[in-house]
DNA sequence: GCCAACGTTGGC
DNA sequence: GCCAACGTTGGC
């Protein structure tokens, strides 16, 4: 079992969005980028958990834990010309894009802020990817040890 | 709205 | 295969 970091922008797909979708259950579309990819399409188990992180908001963070509920399949959107993420070079029978379904566990107690986790940055939190500076990266992993502190961080006072 | 960082594209 | 130009991400 694996731990993730899901990244999206609330304004487009927020955690209160995957809570409403029937059986709180959606496909991760849209990613377009070969790591993330990677992750999804090789890595990613039944069972794995991940934060749902928000970004491009005032006060970036982790918001809540979703379930990765599927192993890795072609996305779809990829191949509909109606799709915002429709990529004609991605070809249905070699397909260039992946991802996986997602279930909503719960929301965090808090916004468990980007700001707040950039504190250990320096020491604890050094080699995770997220306190980099103009880190990109919309799925990234998450070590055993960074999971539990940071879940340490949500019972911690705001 | 600015802009740093970084991934992608395409000319050569 | 290099690398400049360009586009996008995302914090601030």
């Amino acid at each position: 079992m694996a731990y993730w970091l899901f990244k999206s922008e609330p304004d487009t797909f927020g955690i209160d969005d995957l809570r409403s979708r029937p059986k709180q259950t959606e496909p991760w579309d849209g990613v377009r980028n070969y790591q993330a990819r990677n992750m999804m399409r090789d890595q990613m188990q039944v069972g794995d958990l991940g934060f749902f992180y928000h970004s491009n908001v005032k006060e970036p963070g982790i918001v809540g834990l979703i379930e990765v509920v599927s192993v890795g399949y072609p996305d779809p959107t990829a191949f509909d010309p109606n799709s915002h993420y429709y990529d004609p070079k991605s070809d249905p029978d070699n397909p260039r894009w992946y991802l996986v379904d997602v279930r909503y566990r719960r929301h965090t107690k808090r916004n468990i802020r980007l700001a707040e986790l950039k504190q250990y940055a320096e020491d604890v939190l050094a080699d995770f990817p997220l306190v980099r500076r103009a880190n990109r990266l919309s799925i990234m992993p998450v070590m055993p040890e960074h999971w539990d502190l940071i879940l340490g961080l949500e019972e911690a006072p705001d």
